[in-house]
DNA sequence: CGGCGGTACTG
DNA sequence: CAGTACC
DNA sequence: GCCG
């Protein structure tokens, strides 16, 4: 855990900052000890196992008396919230109400210092940690019967089958409002149902405000900065909420821009760029050496050229023209949310509530095209010809009217813009909160690296296979700063506006092309579906990775022929399927396989299908043999072919399709959390943030100190329900509330106000002792639990969110469970496991070894038997690994680099 | 040729 | 049990 | 799909 340090060095301004050390330098004793002892002998290493689970106990005893002596947020037991790099992130602490301030910096050491520190320096610690200590009654155990206020009424029974559009029709009034758009409600059975269902959750609504203006209070508190200041509501909270949006100078804009007046004069050079403020986007073929051209011939010319978007300034936006074929790795870039796939989370970028947004409205987004032309011509010419406009699809989803897409557009902009504005390009108030709650939030999207494949598609397919050139700079550019170097100081990286700039590339966009290639013959293979897809999907994606890490960038099968046989170890996962597909891709430029593939309607069919939650690729085919074609045949005449669920989806299909910008996700999590804060204060929350495509929200809840039984998830739903929040619901799980067990909610939420979407939203709750395991699990991408889980099947223990247990099989087949290793805090996992704990990215350096307990290979007990973990198996968990980092770290900041 | 993560709802 | 979902 |  190197990098804990590292982190908490750059907390300059954070007060904790000392005692951080003194608790990592205990922390890195501790570690180093347990890692000694764990590479002893069979014999000893049981005993380990115990000691291990028994320190993770005493542990979660210490982090559990830090929170409460801290009295904040529980979040003091989040695991690993510190460092942790890229995966730990996860949970920003939502303040609890009762909390006294500082939340950051209290959770923060708690979280941390919690585990390591250990055991015995206990009172030692929480003194250490508990500044403002407000003392609450610290009772031990957490068995503390609550009244259940939830009865089966609307219990998951009920609920189960009503959940339809119609929901919100009763829920919440302003839903009536506007729910013109929306398609028509399914089946009218469910409907009834829905709302008895509803009514019924009405009925003993109980509690403090009551529906819908409960959350419209919820919201006026203002969407992302809330969290942070309830405590603390020091900031300039109140904001311009019911601020129209800002100028339509979208529209104007469109036309006029020929020729920017800038308003101001500063560069007072006269040239024939003199008043041109560019910001110059650095993506695609945009690379470093790029912009300085540009620079200097602009500058030259008396204007001025930044990688920042400066609002009231610039004047134009120059991408690449190839990304107006990809609108969204442009929006990622401005929304700070840097397209990140699976990894997240930018949890904190996006808290901090740079957002999306801030795509600029009314400035001109050109190609850079244009800018070569200006510069070749030495004039400003019409930017006519070179607009980057954005895709149909992203505007309006369904053939909706013109005006619905502006209203969207407005929607994603304006408050963007405001909080822009209001900041003064400074850090927004909420923004600031959230950073200071956040402590070292840090994470910065960064954007990723994807080379320009359209292009080289094109090309390619018309001979010219080269062109790598794109791919070529990327590669070219080398990658510094560790991970753990990210700066905890939010308010810098607003400007620099987390300028994935330098583009991360450690090398990793080479190939990009071929890569690009495999993943999209992975979709289609899973698109497909049929015997083993899964694993082809899963085979071509491995390919792709191998390829993107391989450092070197292929012009030849030769090369990878040559690969294979002297330095197998490095291309493993190329099979002889994915050589044959490579070697058409070098010689011609194209892979059989998927230009078939894409050419099939019937795939395109099947994958629009399968764009609708609920139907795989079974339900898909049989869409498909009943002749339906399209999502419009779906809804005319193949209603009746989808579950329960799907139909749902079908229904809020264009909604949810549509991706959110970051800030609504934080503002949907921002809900969730506080109304189960109002039901159980102390209640901590933390979303992560929702997949690329689908844009859902995730939500986890844990239950307050002492509470672990009342039944905060099944009152939170219903209260949600009730205030119009929760439009259908999709699967209730594991209700009613079970101590001790996990609950569940996947379903579709729209926020208050006109022109919002529904959205997907999955809240989870899960008790303290399994939390660590949840947000392990719902922080790691899949192919990261995968490895893990495989590990850990391999050393004799499942792993899942819902514990790590040892396990005795027979055949294959579990016979006996034992109970779970205690792990409050992610790092015990790996702890139990064996692991290093390392976030993805603190790379190479620790290749293969010291991954396990090493020594004698790391053999665990199982089933009385000794079972070795082989170096093969512990490479291919280090390669999974490494593969997984590699994702990850496409979208690594390189802000650092431009925090200066 | 068999294995490829673990869990849980829905029908 | 198969299908789907979640990471 | 790939690997052992």
């Amino acid at each position: 855990m190197a990098s804990s340090p590292s982190v908490y060095h750059q907390g300059k301004h954070n007060p904790f900052t000392q005692r951080f050390r003194k608790i990592d330098a205990i922390r890195t004793a501790l570690r180093t000890a347990v890692a000694e002892e764990l590479a002893q002998q069979t014999e000893e290493r049981r005993r380990e196992t115990h000691r291990v689970n028994a320190e993770n106990k005493r542990r979660s005893a210490t982090a559990a008396a830090a929170a409460l002596d801290g009295k904040t947020d529980s979040s003091g037991i989040f695991p690993g919230r510190d460092s942790d790099g890229y995966g730990s992130e996860v949970s920003i602490s939502v303040p609890c109400r009762l909390g006294c301030d500082g939340t950051a910096s209290r959770t923060r050491s708690a979280g941390s210092s919690g585990g390591r520190a250990v055991s015995r320096p206990r009172d030692r610690l929480v003194e250490l940690l508990s500044t403002a200590a407000c003392v609450k009654q610290a009772s031990a155990s957490p068995d503390k019967a609550f009244g259940w206020r939830v009865d089966s009424g609307d219990g998951p029974e009920g609920e189960q089958e009503g959940a339809s559009g119609v929901a919100s029709t009763c829920g919440g009034r302003r839903d009536g409002h506007d729910r013109g758009p929306t398609p028509p409600p399914a089946a009218a059975s469910v409907s009834t149902e829905s709302q008895s269902v509803l009514a019924s959750a009405g009925a003993k609504g109980g509690g403090a405000k009551t529906g819908v203006r409960f959350l419209e209070d919820i919201l006026r508190l203002g969407p992302k900065g809330s969290r942070s200041n309830d405590a603390g509501g020091a900031l300039p909270n109140p904001k311009r909420k019911s601020h129209p949006r800002r100028g339509g100078c979208k529209g104007e804009a469109s036309r006029t821009q020929t020729h920017k007046k800038p308003r101001q004069g500063t560069g007072a050079v006269s040239g024939p760029f003199s008043g041109l403020s560019l910001c110059v986007v650095h993506l695609g073929s945009v690379t470093n050496n790029t912009i300085k051209t540009f620079k200097r011939g602009v500058c030259d010319g008396g204007g001025h050229v930044s990688m920042r978007f400066t609002p009231g300034d610039t004047t134009h936006i120059v991408a690449d023209a190839s990304l107006a074929a990809s609108w969204e790795k442009l929006d990622n870039y401005f929304s700070g949310w840097g397209g990140v796939d699976d990894l997240d989370d930018a949890v904190n970028g996006g808290r901090v509530g740079l957002k999306s947004g801030m795509m600029p409205e009314g400035v001109p987004i050109v190609s850079n095209e244009w800018l070569s032309e200006c510069l070749r011509r030495s004039v400003v010419v019409a930017t006519d010809a070179y607009r980057l406009i954005p895709p149909p699809h992203r505007s309006a989803p369904v053939a909706a009217s013109s005006a619905a897409a502006a209203r969207q557009q407005q929607r994603s902009s304006t408050p963007d813009n405001q909080s822009i504005a209001a900041g003064g390009g400074i850090l927004p108030a909420a923004a600031a909160a959230a950073a200071a709650a956040a402590g070292h939030i840090g994470l910065a999207s960064s954007t990723r690296l994807t080379a320009a494949r359209n292009e080289v598609r094109g090309g390619s397919t018309q001979g010219t296979a080269g062109q790598s050139t794109v791919a070529a700079d990327l590669e070219s550019m080398a990658v510094k700063g560790g991970f753990g170097a990210r700066n905890p100081d939010v308010g810098k990286k607003r400007h620099t506006f987390h300028c994935q700039s330098t583009t991360n590339s450690r090398g990793h966009a080479v190939n990009s092309e071929a890569a690009d290639m495999l993943e999209d013959l992975a979709k289609l293979c899973a698109v497909r579906g049929g015997d083993g897809s899964v694993f082809k999907e899963r085979g071509f994606k491995n390919a792709a990775g191998v390829l993107k890490r391989l450092g070197v960038q292929i012009t030849n099968i030769q090369q990878l022929k040559d690969l294979r046989k002297h330095e197998p170890q490095r291309v493993r996962g190329l099979g002889d399927s994915v050589m044959k597909e490579l070697a058409t891709f070098y010689e011609e430029g194209r892979m059989y396989r998927l230009d078939e593939l894409e050419a099939d309607p019937k795939l395109k069919c099947l994958k629009i299908f399968q764009e609708v939650g609920w139907v795989g690729a079974v339900k898909a085919q049989q869409l498909y043999d009943q002749g339906i074609r399209s999502i419009e045949d779906l809804r005319t005449k193949g209603l009746h072919l989808l579950s329960e669920q799907a139909q749902i989806c079908l229904n809020r299909h264009e909604d949810i399709t549509q991706r959110m910008p970051r800030s609504e996700a934080a503002e949907i999590e921002a809900v969730v959390t506080r109304v189960a804060q109002s039901i159980c204060p102390g209640a901590c929350g933390s979303y992560r943030r929702g997949k690329s495509h689908c844009g859902d929200v995730d939500v986890l809840i844990r239950p307050p100190e002492g509470q672990e039984d009342s039944p905060v998830f099944d009152d939170l739903i219903k209260r949600l329900v009730e205030t119009g929040f929760i439009t259908d619901k999709l699967t209730l799980a594991g209700s009613p509330h079970k101590p001790g067990k996990s609950q569940s909610f996947m379903g579709i939420c729209k926020l208050p106000g006109k022109g919002r979407l529904h959205r997907r939203v999955d809240i989870k709750f899960y008790p303290t002792s399994l939390f660590a395991f949840a947000v392990l699990y719902f922080t790691g991408s899949s192919h990261f639990n995968r490895s893990m889980r495989s590990f850990a099947k391999i050393k004799g223990l499942k792993l899942s969110d819902k514990g790590l247990c040892r396990v005795n099989t027979v055949n294959g087949e579990e016979v006996h469970r034992f109970p779970s290793y205690s792990c409050l805090r992610e790092e015990d996992v790996f702890t139990a496991l064996g692991l290093e704990w390392r976030e993805p990215k603190d790379r190479d350096g620790v290749q293969v070894q010291a991954f396990c307990s090493k020594g004698e290979g790391g053999a665990t007990e199982l089933s009385g038997r000794v079972v070795p973990v082989t170096l093969e198996q512990e490479q291919q968990h280090q390669a999974l690994l490494e593969q997984d980092r590699l994702e990850a770290s496409d979208y690594e900041d390189a802000e650092l680099q431009q925090q200066e």
